[in-house]
DNA sequence: AAGATACGCTACGGTATCGTATCGTTAATT
DNA sequence: AATTAACGATACGATACCGTAGCGTATCTT
């Protein structure tokens, strides 16, 4: 940036920020909060003002527009989950999917997730933002796979997307379409489905 | 409320009826358009009346809110499809899951389903529309599994609703999650794999 | 201490929507 | 032909929301 020297550029100091900070992370959790409740489509600028203790105009002043702030609070369930590294293919997609099965039904992003999709289907925005969750999500499992086609244990010509779909879509059919509980028993039998025809 | 009469008990007629439900055609039709372009959230009843040429005051005479009207909308696109018959399981499903694969990109309820999932998550009428329409999708593959059971060609003991979710699971998730295409080569993996584990 | 910066509060104007009321008109019933 | 039922047009009150303006206050910077 600038230096502090002669006259100055004035670089914001950590005091000021830590101001415009506070602010900043109430609004974001709150409008976190407020979506994960209701969705992209009851979000209101003027609830994340009531329930934050923020005022509307110092919204404004960070945010230039509603979607601005649902597109920044969307971005915040981009988590990153962690690969799992069990020296065996169906070691780690175990770990991986059993985590997944674990979070579906609490998390708090699976009650937010449908509303993004809505939304991203008309709206390029959220659809770049639904490919980033979404490939969040896949990341660890194309890892492992990848792994496994290093160590041999899967053939090099192995159609890596088709295994994710393969694993992933049965326990989000589960959560979102025939709203079945996803116990491990169904996840192990998805893995060994899977895995056993490889 | 009175008797007209000791003879008649008033049945509307059928001029009577063509009447209304000429209105209650085009309102309904006009609904399910405009849900396919925006989904439940940006649904108006003032929309409506401007597109189907029906009067506001005439729609609300017959559903007594938005909401009773956006439901009746969104039964209509319960679609029963057709159950195959081709002698093997394998035949079947494959019929079942290309026709499918066929529809996904196109059909119009692909649009609204998200939106319908995201409304199912916190209201309990769109969970049993939502419910309906998913048992639709989900029965054909259903009966053809049964019938391989009749005919031994699947053990007595097989658990049906885990191979639906891993025959339709991957569609969906390519539909809606990772949105990749659905390709013929890509449904023909998954039944293969699916089918070979059984 | 003085000036700059971010904030809170209240109040707008504008728009969209819901659901209702009123009243005149058209179509169907008898 | 007379009556009844459904419809259309307009207007309305109520509510909720967006985004902005004005102005005073608290906080930070120098």
């Amino acid at each position: 940036m600038v230096t502090t020297s002669n006259k100055s550029e004035r670089v914001p100091s950590a005091n000021l920020n830590r101001r415009v900070e506070r602010s900043r992370h109430a609004v974001l959790t709150t409008a976190f909060e407020l979506l994960s409740e209701g969705g992209v489509a009851s979000f209101s600028v003027d609830e994340v003002a009531r329930r934050s203790g923020v005022a509307k105009t110092t919204i404004y002043r960070h945010w230039p527009t509603r979607e601005a702030l649902v597109i920044d609070a969307c971005s915040r369930m981009i988590a990153e989950q962690e690969t799992p590294d069990t020296g065996s293919l169906e070691g780690d997609v175990t770990a991986i999917l059993v985590e997944i099965a674990h979070l579906l039904p609490t998390a708090n992003w699976s009650f937010v997730l449908p509303s993004i999709i809505d939304t991203a289907e008309r709206n390029p925005e959220f659809a770049e933002i639904h490919s980033r969750i979404q490939r969040g999500h896949a990341a660890p499992l194309r890892e492992v796979l990848q792994r496994a086609i290093g160590r041999g244990e899967l053939s090099a010509y192995t159609d890596v997307s088709t295994i994710v779909a393969a694993l992933l879509g049965p326990l989000f059919y589960r959560r979102w379409f025939s709203r079945e509980p996803i116990d491990e028993q169904f996840v192990k039998a998805i893995i060994k489905r899977v895995l056993a025809s490889l």
